[in-house]
DNA sequence: TCGTCCATCTTACTGGGAGTAGGTTACCAG
DNA sequence: CTGGTAACCTACTCCCAGTAAGATGGACGA
């Protein structure tokens, strides 16, 4: 590795170069036949150490995918600033998206873990973390539309995100649908509804 | 239980008790946390027996998820025969589904737990099954659609699937949205599209 | 009625991984 | 040089998925 012998890191370096680590065996390997001593080995460190910082192992994927999650955020919110209309605020978002899912593979797999652990205690703090991400959404189409039902404003977020994630793993097997091709289909259904489709 | 003292049933009827028993463990604790020893307990039956079935702890969620899985099916195919049009079949079958997910909680929860799967194995299994769903739509949709391209209709399909389950997940959450409500949510968007919100 | 066959079922184990108790060592401050 | 503490380790326990090898009830032919 980068850091040939060296020991005894600063907490905090120690940490990421652990979630680091995580993320890559989680997403190879999957959350279940992941092994926190394989993580341990890798990371050149013993286990203990991971749970001096993480406290368990569902502990350390959930710091897994607030990485990862707090990157598309990152990502799709930047791709919708300066937008002109909502329709090309949805298009830009929608794209980096998948654009995202597409070069980050490793932080998109992590992501879709985090369905691993319904009916863990950790329940919680998933459900906190999605709701960011359905936010983002709720927060994108207030500026844009007109919305006299709040709950039926975070029924079209959740609508959304949904879609999109579904979408997502279909593309992966679908090497050829480009990300431009999947913003397409999303926006075509999206935007324009089913309606204009009916024969 | 019901049979008191019974033992030495014949394998199909074991199968199925077991199936029925694991499905309320697994849907109570979560897949990860219910152990197979206590499936076997609660069954009256000793644990070898599950493997001699259902050979792995997941193979046995499996069956379940199938179980399940065509439970849902069935309920939401039998809706949709004698629809007037393509809207009213799409707001007929969604409505069946929101019934279902209120009404038969234990077996949504565990469809919900094929998620946990991802990466496994049985990853090839999962993906048959969905694809059984997702083709549900498809036809209904290529029966009142015209679709020049069929990857597009596969696509949409996917969406119609993916946006449902979080919606569904998302209703858990609010046990003031009646079926009915979630339906019209569901529909306002997909059948109608963003477009007609925006300002 | 009595074997005999085999599907159903059991006890008693292995292996591996999550999580922990308690001690050790490198680094920094004074 | 000398505490003191943060980083770290060895060496466990316990739980649970999965298995080997054998016991047993009962259907069915004679």
């Amino acid at each position: 590795m980068t850091t040939a012998k060296r020991k005894r890191m600063p907490r905090a370096d120690r940490m990421r170069q652990m979630i680091e680590v995580a993320e890559q065996v989680f997403s190879e390997r999957g959350y279940a036949a992941a092994s926190m001593d394989e993580i341990a080995e890798l990371v050149g460190v013993s286990k203990p150490m991971l749970y001096e910082y993480f406290n368990s192992k569902e502990g350390l994927l959930l710091a897994c995918i607030r990485e990862s999650r707090a990157v598309l955020r990152e990502v799709t919110e930047q791709a919708t600033v300066g937008a002109a209309d909502a329709e090309d605020a949805l298009r830009r978002g929608l794209l980096a998206f998948f654009v995202f899912i597409r070069e980050r593979r490793q932080a998109w797999s992590l992501l879709r873990h985090e369905m691993a652990l319904i009916g863990t205690p950790a329940a919680d703090e998933v459900e906190e973390t999605r709701r960011q991400q359905t936010d983002l959404i709720a927060a994108l189409m207030s500026g844009h539309f007109d919305n006299g039902d709040d709950l039926k404003a975070e029924a079209a977020a959740e609508f959304v995100v949904g879609a999109c994630e579904r979408l997502a793993i279909w593309c992966e097997r679908h090497e050829e649908v480009t990300p431009e091709l999947a913003t397409e289909y999303a926006m075509d259904v999206l935007w324009s509804g089913l309606r204009d489709r009916a024969r």
